[in-house]
DNA sequence: CGATAATTGTCAGGTACCGAACGAATTGGA
DNA sequence: TCCAATTCGTTCGGTACCTGACAATTATCG
């Protein structure tokens, strides 16, 4: 198994808030992934397919914005799903933009589905208190707001 | 440009830990990979040739530990390295492992680098709380943890 | 109206991550 | 001693992200 003495004095990016940050997002992600392997889908392409079911038919360029994704990275994603019959891209009257909707064999996937998000939630915030998960929310926040105003800037 | 009245009820996912966690992360690493550009390096081959200048010769089995990489990922990083000319890759006494060292080459260019994650952090965390920042790390570092946890059972 | 600017999606090329499977080397046990 | 199990690095295929460049379309303004 693993030896559980790690106690080594880390040098400093291994104990800020952006390599927890980093960890916990990677552990996020694999278990999520973990549980949508079966269905063949990737977290984000169950995110995309989220948005369609609660929100309906979506312009891309839109969806991109939701999920904070570059109209590149969306547009493979879309493709992934399109091949897979899961959602249909239209043209719509502006002919550069393009129109997402689930299709029916999406959403049958859809409802046979788990929700990863909240099965890797209930599991990662187990035992912690409220008010310093509001306090991690709002570190965490501002910090990706304030890198984010940099590169913009 | 941007209308700023996003203040729309997002969907729960959009405003939990794990969301912000995701998107502090991939801030954090767009604006270390901007400033590591001009070098021809990215954010992980930096932290590589940060451990060989700051811990010396590594096996390139304890380094992917140390990283929290998978072997197959660090396998592909000093790739590039080596390919690079910025590490050296050499076979020790037990043929299986590799043994990795900077190179004269690499620690010319480390000595001409700025340091991303102190100028990202810098940036990040300025006006945070000490306190707070404190309480994020325990809460991403206990969910990231038990997150760990059960994927490995 | 027509040239120019902005918007939208896509492609190409690059980085960073994973799991599974493989081969070579080493270790351990019968 | 010798074979099975383990370790280590690599390769392969897949996901998710980016930037920069491009074509097509639509909007804007002289």
């Amino acid at each position: 198994m693993g030896d559980a003495s790690d106690n080594r004095p880390e040098p400093d990016q291994h104990s800020s808030v952006g390599a927890w940050a980093k960890r916990y997002y990677f552990a996020n992600r694999a278990m999520m992934e973990s549980i949508l392997r079966p269905y063949g889908l990737g977290s984000t392409q169950w995110f995309v397919l989220y948005e369609l079911v609660n929100t309906g038919p979506t312009m891309q360029r839109d969806l991109a914005q939701r999920l904070h994704l570059e109209r590149a990275t969306l547009s493979g994603v879309v493709a992934t799903l399109v091949r897979k019959a899961l959602v249909e891209q239209a043209t719509g009257d502006d002919q550069r933009q393009r129109l997402l909707t689930i299709t029916d064999a999406g959403r049958v996937l859809w409802n046979s589905l788990p929700d990863p998000v909240e099965i890797t939630k209930a599991i990662a915030l187990d035992g912690a208190d409220p008010a310093d998960i509001e306090i991690a929310i709002r570190v965490l926040k501002s910090a990706a707001e304030q890198v984010e105003g940099h590169v913009a800037g």
